[in-house]
DNA sequence: TCCCAGGCTCTCT
DNA sequence: AGAGAGCATGGG
């Protein structure tokens, strides 16, 4: 991958990126923290404020704060987007399945973020039974609540920001019964029982375990985090969209080709099915 | 008014 | 162990 970085004054160029497409990558379902702007995206890459757009091919990001080492955010944003794996061979590999294949070429510009773990967490906890737009309103007030104000905009709030914060007033942010998981999670984050380091260190099945030792975190919500968050790329979140695309599309069962990268196959499989499959 | 949403817990077989 | 109701809330 011939990728070239330009650092200007907050802002990057990565030159010459190929495989991806803003709108299905922030409009997939994996984040919830990122606005259509005019001609871009802006929103929050961990603790970074940003305005992320193309020109040609150029990827432009910028911080929409003053950055004091370029270099670092430049190491933290090929991360976050995703930027050091090779899509175009993953793509190929995955076309060797015709149904899958039609899965990506009606996105093939997704890409599956790195985000922080903590944010996702809490934010897939609210997914639960819930839809996406509602789950972006419920997120965004919790970061306009608790969350550090940057530039106009609210970071997610840390697990210490939250300590203090009740069940009842997490309620009144109208997550309704996820208010008590919401709690529960941030206790354990807390009290270093559930760590992020462990979960990353941790094979695949025994993370799903471990992060399933928070209530209201099942097996889809801890997938996600998994996928989303850790670089987990077996992981393979099962929702009523994806339950619907195996039924339809994969009856026999998933392809070989997509085998231990099925959660980045799944990003295709979910896209395709939300817009095109019957209910 | 009813159905549904990036599901999970609890209860009843 | 497997199936099914119930769940807070808001949009269609």
């Amino acid at each position: 991958m011939n990728m070239k970085v330009i650092k200007e004054k907050n802002t990057l160029i990565f030159e010459n990126v190929q495989d991806y497409d803003l709108p299905s990558t922030f409009n997939c379902g994996q984040c919830f923290r990122w606005d259509a702007a005019a001609d871009g995206w802006q929103g929050f890459a961990g603790i970074y404020p940003c305005f992320i757009h193309f020109i040609e091919n150029d990827l432009y990001v910028q911080c929409l704060v003053p950055v004091e080492d370029m270099s670092g955010f430049a190491d933290y944003m090929v991360h976050y987007l995703s930027l050091d794996m090779d899509y175009a061979a993953l793509k190929r590999r995955f076309s060797a399945d015709r149904v899958m294949k039609s899965a990506i070429d009606y996105a093939p510009g997704i890409r599956v973020l790195n985000q922080p773990f903590f944010e996702t967490l809490l934010t897939f906890i609210i997914s639960r039974n819930n839809n996406i737009p509602r789950i972006k309103k419920i997120v965004d007030a919790m970061a306009a609540t608790y969350g550090t104000k940057v530039g106009d905009m609210y970071a997610f709030p840390t697990a210490e920001q939250l300590k203090d914060v009740t069940v009842e007033q997490y309620s009144e942010l109208r997550m309704g019964f996820r208010a008590k998981y919401i709690f529960d999670a941030v206790q354990k984050v807390l009290a270093g029982e559930i760590d992020e380091t462990t979960v990353k260190s941790l094979p695949y099945a025994d993370a799903q375990k471990y992060l399933m030792k928070i209530k209201g975190v099942g097996p889809k919500v801890a997938d996600c985090v998994l996928l989303f968050s850790c670089r987990q790329y077996e992981s393979f979140p099962k929702d009523v969209w994806i339950n619907r695309a195996l039924a339809q599309m994969f009856p026999q069962g998933l392809p070989e080709c997509i085998k231990g990268m099925e959660g980045i196959a799944q990003q295709y499989i979910f896209q395709y099915a939300r817009f095109n499959l019957e209910k």
